[in-house]
RNA sequence: UGACCGAUGGUGUAACGGUAGCACUGCAGAUUUUGGUUCUGCCUGUCCAGGUUCGAAUCCUGGUCGGUCAACCA
């Protein structure tokens, strides 16, 4: 028997850190890694996105090295410093920190002219007065190549020229274009002579009206990382076909070359992940706003209740692979909770109010209990909550023909009062309609938290406020915005909308909550996650439902 | 009738020629002044067919299925 001390277990690397290893190993980029995110400042981002910073980021801090930011701003007519404002909140809520290296790919439009310069004079670039028509026909299929353009062969010096009038604002737009001369026939179309620069008579919100040809993705984006130093190029698998261009225009110009590496983006069920339908829902007005806590967006997301530390390990536990992947919903409900769980103060509040006296209770008298404010970190101390004769208990805490296993409150059964006394229904009175209105109930005094003398056991502790001290507000609970797990599967994804994404209602909260600021967290004792809304004031307060409490109750009720 | 990529429980993800493991979900139980948390146990998997090998999830061949590619978007 092999008695040698316990191995370390291997650490499990993804895809990505064995060709990060690998290429430690040989020496490939000296052991350096710079990786970056490359958003385009058209919209906001989302979980997906979340993803891609944290893998980014991530494996820039394992390996100690650099991570940067930057906008990928290349077509100016989609792009607003709205988007860079709100992605730069986003990116650095997330916890990735990107020093001074805040870039743009529209820092460096001088040199991408030049590089495109440069490729005409190697005969590798051309301009092509054909029509947007005439080049997609001229394309071919995937199936069948392509043919030349007819202006394929001009001469160096005649693309030089007209580069430069293009440059200069001699032409319309969508007269003509600037092409890489590969290869007509190519298998892969990305390889079919590429746009690499088009006429655009935009106003750039960086470099405002100073240029009136922009490069392509495909051609800012390599050249963009390789002027960086950018070792890993994380990218999600549709760009895997463009590789061969990235390596083709870097190889072409003799400079740096990164090692582009895809994986495959992130799916939700029940939600849908591209900016182009989440903008939709915010323009139609099916939500409120990219920020709607509804939204898969980090805004949205964090403005539900969301954590950082969630969302990070929600990326973690998702792992990194090429397969197309759809991942449960449920994975990042776990991930909130379990960070919540640890962190958010317990609190009292009841989100449907039935009214309950204590008969045997003085009447006008306020007692303050002491409740733990988080049994999961008791360094979280107590607070003190005010009890009194009459309270609210939450309605679905009682049942006059309760079904077998049931532990609340029933004609005749005991429950405790969470932080409070043991009691015992006595009477149930109801309105006209049947409808019950009221509890009375008695109280055992010895039976006081935590210096229980009674001997009495009950199965059951509910949650209750004093309706003399309890405040009012406002609750927005969500469900998921989509009925289907897949909405893209349906003709139109806006059928699949969920007409009770969101419930408003009134609720009561124990007085503690009075000066709660936006942001604040809280576990509702038996309810859920909460956190206070930016529309939250002193005295009309608003509160956001994160995520419920695991209920294996609703299970059992369900089974039935 | 092309090229490229992929395929492991319900969902993700490991195992890199040597006992298919982990997490989420689900189920059962213990604990509990939250029907929460925590703890324990259980269910469920290598796309198919050949081949190489003492031995294949892993290597090879051929299928099947899924994804991507024909924007002056990124």
């Amino acid at each position: 028997m092999d008695h040698s001390p316990a191995t370390e277990p291997a650490p499990v690397l993804n895809f990505i850190e064995q060709i990060i290893e690998e290429h430690n190993l040989s020496g490939k980029y000296g052991g350096r890694v710079h990786t970056r995110f490359p958003p385009e400042p058209n919209g906001y981002l989302h979980i997906g996105h979340a993803k891609s910073i944290c893998l980014n980021y991530g494996l820039a801090e394992k390996y100690h090295g650099k991570f940067n930011l930057r906008f990928d701003d290349t077509n100016p007519v989609t792009e607003d410093t709205e988007y860079v404002d709100a992605i730069r909140e986003d990116v650095q809520w997330l916890g990735a920190r990107w020093d001074d290296r805040e870039f743009y790919a529209s820092n460096y439009f001088d040199q991408l002219y030049a590089a495109a310069v440069q490729l005409i004079k190697n005969g590798k670039a051309y301009v092509d007065d054909s029509t947007a028509e005439q080049i997609a026909e001229m394309k071919g299929t995937p199936t069948k190549a392509g043919i030349d353009s007819p202006y394929r062969n001009r001469s160096i010096a005649e693309n030089l020229s007209l580069f430069e009038q293009m440059k200069n604002g001699d032409f319309e737009e969508g007269t003509c274009t600037l092409r890489a001369r590969i290869d007509m026939a190519s298998p892969n179309m990305h390889l079919r002579d590429p746009i690499i620069y088009r006429i655009k008579k935009a106003h750039h919100h960086r470099t405002g009206d100073q240029w009136c040809i922009y490069p392509m993705y495909d051609f800012a984006h390599g050249i963009s990382d390789s002027i960086e130093g950018i070792t890993h190029s994380i990218c999600t698998l549709e760009f895997e076909v463009h590789r061969p261009l990235y390596d083709w225009i870097l190889a072409e110009l003799g400079n740096y070359q990164p090692q582009q590496i895809e994986f495959a983006r992130l799916n939700l069920n029940y939600t849908v992940m591209s900016k182009r339908y989440l903008k939709r829902l915010v323009t139609e007005g099916y939500v409120k706003g990219w920020d709607d806590p509804r939204m898969p967006t980090v805004c949205g997301l964090r403005r539900r209740g969301y954590t950082a530390e969630a969302i990070r390990e929600f990326a973690r536990r998702v792992g990194v692979a090429k397969r197309e992947n759809v991942i449960d919903l449920s994975l990042l409900e776990f991930c909130v909770r379990e960070h919540l769980n640890k962190t958010a103060p317990r609190v009292m509040a009841v989100l449907d109010p039935l009214l309950l006296t204590i008969s045997n209770y003085p009447e006008n008298h306020t007692e303050w209990l002491a409740a733990e404010n988080n049994p999961e970190s008791p360094e979280s101390g107590t607070r003190q909550l005010p009890f009194s004769q009459t309270l609210y208990i939450e309605r679905d805490d009682f049942m006059e023909n309760p079904p077998k296993k049931y532990f609340r409150l029933y004609p005749g059964g005991m429950v405790r009062l969470k932080n409070a006394y043991i009691i015992r229904c006595d009477e149930v009175l109801k309105d006209a309609s049947g409808k019950v209105i009221e509890l009375r109930c008695s109280y055992i005094p010895e039976s006081k938290s935590g210096e229980d003398t009674s001997g009495i056991s009950v199965k059951g502790t509910i949650h209750w406020v004093s309706v003399a001290h309890a405040l009012s507000a406002e609750l927005r609970a969500y469900d998921r915005l989509f009925k289907d797990e897949d909405p893209m599967a349906k003709d139109n994804f806006l059928d699949s909308l969920n007409p009770d994404s969101l419930t408003v209602s009134k609720i009561w909260v124990e007085p503690s909550l009075s000066n709660t600021q936006a942001g604040d967290r809280f576990q509702f004792i038996r309810k859920g996650y909460y956190c206070t809304d930016q529309d939250s004031q002193p005295g009309q307060l608003v509160f956001n439902q994160t995520v419920g409490l695991k209920d294996s109750w609703a299970k059992e009720t369900n089974k039935r």
